[in-house]
DNA sequence: CTAGGGTTAG
């Protein structure tokens, strides 16, 4: 066995500002620590278990000045007292105080206590001082498995998952054992840590340690093994992890449910709840499980499921809790019914900034800019102070609405008036919102001028952007850092081919396809879903109608022809395929969207509203037959595309043709 | 003395 290297002796710093300890402070106020002038009484008490105690009945009643005071003039301060000290120094938010009993610890001699050292290493964390949280643990000589646990802990919290890796190696070398609080922390560092892929192998290999010792029936270990493959999208595992727990409770149900969410599959997100439903007797739903289901409604528009749900979350009385009302929000405004997302909202009895950004967006995808605006002010006027998401929702709304002027000015005030520093996502909605606004040299010099490294999302703006208004030079600019960026997203290769295309460089349209033959790449299918009923129908695109697309080809084929007659033209340019004009309009014609709307005419009565989402941008082609088929079929259809809503009526759509 | 799932955007 090696030794760690040799702990240092700590050095009390003499001043109050700490030369040795870092001490940050915290940027929210802290509660004001009460300044009572000392009854001499107690100054002068001689009684060390008589001091202990009023020390430990000062920090009950919040007057950690005085108890510090009384600290310093008793030789023999118990272990009790100190925790009682530590935890005070935690609800008061105090770090200088913090410091401070850390100080009388270490004269005292009793830093090195375990114990002490354990709540040092909380403390130190929950004051956001990860620092002097490790120089505990580095000078801590007798390190039981709770000091390890509580930098594990800490060093999680801040993301700091590949120490947490290296120093659990160094447990193991020095044969320490784990515990089951050991396991669940070194699961989450594999996902928080600083770099973003490869640490798959390492929870794998933890997962075997978890089995070798025995703790395949234990929920919380096995819940968090659940997440933690969730999290770092393998849904597969998180699966079959879940499958083979011999028992499971409300969490692990709301694990499983939740990485299906996560991981882009609300079927069966929405399939196991059913299942939890009907299997388990013994545990319901809660909040966090009703969350999830939600969002799964969300992501699919099933405005009847999530109507289900919304009931289901009535009766259980789940309705108060911040977190489902804010996500019934935005399963409302998702859904395609803001006005009952809005209705939602007003019956809140608190919102936080969370609600608010619910709504705003909820404005946003569907197009009414003024309006989130005014709700973004009315928020404020509510003493609610925005954060970088209501910025991103917002900075969204203006774009969909084409209201450069204002997103301007907002994106302005963000450092100016809320000391909110931009993001990526930031950069990429005032790119967003200048490129589709054709002002696409603009756009190019946001990026340009931006404080960070421009990443694929500014980018992946500004190509979208030279899409719509198909500037083939600055395409090819933005896309090059793309394929660096990103070289396995098909969808950039598209947007190019796209805009080749359109320019009639169809040399270059067939080099990039060349491209988009590799097969390491990861292509999206365009898919498209209906709720009819309460079911939900999904439909991929096809290039060829088999027998049961034959029924909604012969609609579709129908209607087309009709439409032509009345000036729909198709516009066969988007696609890229090397063929004639007729089998162009067959393969644009087996669009999932297309499908999805002649189902929906066929099977929904003749007054009822389409609802249809999508996965995708919207293409030209079926945005101008739903425009169509909304006047000549006389319907509303609605459909939600990848980044908003398209609320067709009467020939016209609600995005004024600009998406 | 410590532990597992969820809120808004794109």
């Amino acid at each position: 066995m090696w030794v760690l290297h040799a702990p240092q002796p700590f050095q009390p710093p003499a001043a109050s500002s700490s030369p040795q300890l870092s001490c940050v402070a915290r940027s929210h106020t802290k509660p004001p620590l009460c300044s009572i002038t000392l009854n001499p009484a107690i100054a002068t008490a001689k009684d060390g278990a008589n001091n202990n105690r009023l020390i430990q009945s000062l920090c009950k009643q919040g007057n950690l000045k005085q108890a510090l005071h009384l600290l310093s003039r008793e030789p023999n301060p118990t272990q009790h007292t100190y925790e009682t000290l530590i935890l005070s120094c935690i609800r008061h938010e105090s770090l200088s105080h913090g410091l401070d009993v850390h100080r009388h610890l270490v004269h005292g001699g009793l830093d090195q206590d375990p114990f002490l050292a354990t709540k040092l290493i909380n403390m130190y964390s929950e004051l956001d001082s990860i620092d002097n949280a490790r120089k505990v643990f580095d000078r801590t000589r007798k390190r039981t498995i709770y000091v390890w646990n509580a930098l594990f802990r800490a060093l999680t919290l801040v993301g700091q998952g590949l120490e947490v890796l290296s120093l659990y190696r160094r447990m193991n070398e020095l044969g320490v054992p784990s515990d089951r609080f050991t396991y669940t922390y070194v699961l989450k560092a594999c996902v928080a840590s600083e770099c973003l892929n490869s640490l798959l192998w390492k929870g794998k290999e933890i997962h075997a340690h978890i089995l070798k010792h025995g703790y395949e029936a234990h929920v919380h270990v096995m819940t968090t093994l659940v997440d933690m493959y969730a999290m770092l999208g393998c849904v597969a595992y998180a699966a079959s992890v879940f499958d083979g727990m011999p028992t499971r409770n409300v969490v692990s149900w709301s694990a499983m449910i939740a990485c299906y969410v996560r991981n882009e599959r609300p079927f069966e997100a929405l399939e196991l709840f059913r299942e939890m439903l009907n299997k388990t007797n013994d545990l319901s739903p809660n909040s966090v499980t009703m969350v999830s289901v939600l969002q799964a409604c969300a992501s699919l528009a099933a405005l009847e499921q999530g109507k289900l749900i919304h009931g289901c979350i009535l009766r259980r009385g789940l309705d108060s809790i911040l977190p489902v009302f804010s996500t019934l929000v935005t399963m409302y405004a998702r859904c395609g019914k803001l006005e009952l997302g809005q209705r939602v909202f007003d019956q809140m009895e608190n919102r936080d900034v969370v609600s608010w950004n619910s709504l705003i967006s909820g404005y946003g995808i569907h197009g009414y800019g003024k309006k989130a605006i005014q709700i973004f002010k009315e928020m404020i006027y509510h003493g609610v102070s925005p954060s970088h998401i209501s910025f991103i929702s917002v900075l969204g709304a203006c774009s969909h609405a084409g209201l450069v002027a204002e997103g301007k000015m907002l994106f302005d005030s963000m450092v100016k008036e809320h000391r909110i520093y931009p993001r990526m996502e930031h950069y990429a909605c005032m790119v967003d919102l200048l490129g589709r606004a054709n002002q696409l040299d603009e756009a190019a010099k946001v990026i340009e001028d931006m404080r960070i490294e421009p990443g694929a999302e500014v980018w992946g703006a500004l190509l979208g952007s030279c899409r719509i208004h198909c500037n083939v030079e600055l395409a090819e600019k933005a896309s090059k850092r793309l394929f660096e960026l990103e070289p396995r997203n098909a969808g950039n290769y598209v947007l190019l081919a796209d805009i080749y295309a359109e320019a009639q460089m169809w040399d270059e349209v067939k080099r990039i396809k060349k491209l988009l033959e590799a097969p390491k790449l990861q292509k999206v299918p365009g898919c498209s879903w209906i709720e009819v009923r309460r079911k939900m129908y999904s439909f991929t695109s096809v290039d060829e109608f088999n027998v049961r697309s034959e029924q909604l080809h012969a609609l579709l084929l129908k209607l087309s022809t009709e439409m032509k007659e009345r000036g729909y033209v198709p516009q066969t340019k988007i696609v890229l395929y090397d063929l004639d004009e007729k089998e162009k309009e067959r393969i644009l014609l087996g669009h999932s969207e297309k499908l999805a709307v002649a189902f929906g005419l066929i099977n929904t009565k003749s007054g009822e509203t389409i609802r249809i989402s999508k996965n995708l941008r919207l293409c030209e082609d079926c945005h101008s037959v739903t425009k169509f088929i909304s006047k000549f079929a006389n319907r509303e259809i609605l459909v939600r595309d990848l980044n908003r809503f398209h609320h067709f009526h009467d020939g016209v759509c609600s995005c004024g043709d600009y998406w």
